[in-house]
DNA sequence: CGGGACATTGCTGTCAGACAACCAGACCGG
DNA sequence: CCGGTCTGGTTGTCTGACAGCAATGTCCCG
């Protein structure tokens, strides 16, 4: 990743561009600070009102935060979803969630190549093999999300990404549910054999009971689970 | 994903969610010429950078559009997603849709209110006394978006509100297929009805066959239509 | 009288400098 | 060892200035 100085268009849309890119590719990760905005400036070079403009569009975006006498941070990896500016209860977010993952196992039972299949059975293994519970969130994540990719529609993806980082928090919670682990591993594996098979139907169906299993879990916590985090 | 308290001291965030207030409530309709950066600093009793940065936010938004000699200009009336920044064909929008706007039916036949079903059934007869194409595709959208407000999910009406906004030039083209507006008009009728009953079956298969009947018309040309009889 | 070049005006884009608020860590005194 | 203070660094905000762009009015010349 080569600073270019500013040409042509205006330099603050060069520069907000150019630190999209820096941390979507991951030359700043996730919670790095960045450089100061003299730093970034003169890196830049520009004036620090560009740097600051730029910064700010990237705050609006919610891919950094800025805290006064400490720095700014990257807050996430790539350009957030609309669906992380508004709070929604989870069973809305379930409805949405069953709407797009029952489609996409369908569609990926139908579409999936040898690859695709050789990633989620490997994926599927390891979230059995995995004890702790963060561990096993990220895998399904991309176990959800491989078969969403399996759709070879990115808008699968894409979106079932979003629904992803929304849930997250109620994902951990799930997780430590006594069983739970072993539950989801079975439905799992059902799932990915239908999309093997290449019967769209039968993985429409299976994943369609895992979240029926998902949401009522769910409701049952619920009322337990509303804690007020403040930072 | 842990929830923010919505505590906002900067000035500049402020400012910010007070602008996307005022444009998110229509008090500057789209195509409007915001006040200039001084007037607006004036306003707010806040120095023109403040009013900048907030200006760089909604710019970065997509709401707000600013051209140097010019002004700052409305843009769009509400938050742009993510979909409206990548180019997707047509069937995979396509493939979207059904994923969602099937379920949104089926929904809406089990929640609607009895304004909600007032609503609709005005909208399906304008559409069908509307001569013009464009007022038509208007009417379509509003219809459609009827629809995922009665499922009483607001997450439905914002993702089927994007994917409207993406589909727009392809509504267009298929608004001027010959006879198109009566057999639009007709499916558009059985899906309310299914909604008035509160058959959530019946809503969803009578959206299917109308989603059915628009991939058709919008891929009749080089690819063969697929039979599509699952479920 | 008409039309084109020019001056004016208002706006955004950018720069430079300054100061306050804030934070973290170093330093120092008890 | 502990706690308060100092200090340097960072963001937040303000002020003033100037360049470049766009639209409009104005004036001179044919």
């Amino acid at each position: 990743m080569t600073i270019r100085p500013v040409q042509q268009r205006r330099a603050s849309e060069v520069v907000r561009a150019q630190l999209i890119e820096l941390i979507e590719t991951g030359h700043y990760a996730v919670n790095d600070r960045l450089p100061s905005e003299a730093e970034l400036a003169q890196s830049f070079s520009v004036s620090r009102s560009v740097i600051r403009e730029a910064l700010y569009s990237l705050n609006a975006l919610g891919l950094t935060r800025s805290h006064a006498g400490k720095g700014t941070f990257v807050a996430s990896a790539h350009l957030s979803s609309r669906l992380l500016m508004g709070r929604y209860l989870p069973a809305q977010l379930g409805e949405i969630r069953r709407a797009l993952e029952v489609p996409s196992a369908r569609l990926a039972a139908e579409r999936r190549t040898a690859a695709d299949l050789k990633k989620l059975r490997l994926l599927v293994q390891r979230f059995g093999a995995t004890p702790e519970a963060s561990k096993r969130i990220e895998i399904d994540a991309d176990l959800h999300l491989g078969i969403a990719a399996a759709t070879r529609n990115p808008l699968f993806e894409l979106l079932v990404g979003d629904l992803r980082q929304v849930l997250q928090d109620q994902a951990l919670t799930l997780s430590k549910i006594e069983g739970r682990a072993q539950q989801a591993d079975a439905e799992h594996q059902r799932i990915i054999e239908a999309i093997e098979a290449g019967d769209g139907a039968a993985a429409a169906a299976a994943m369609e009971a895992h979240l029926d299993s998902v949401a009522a879990l769910s409701e049952d916590g619920a009322s337990a689970r509303k804690s007020r985090r403040a930072r």
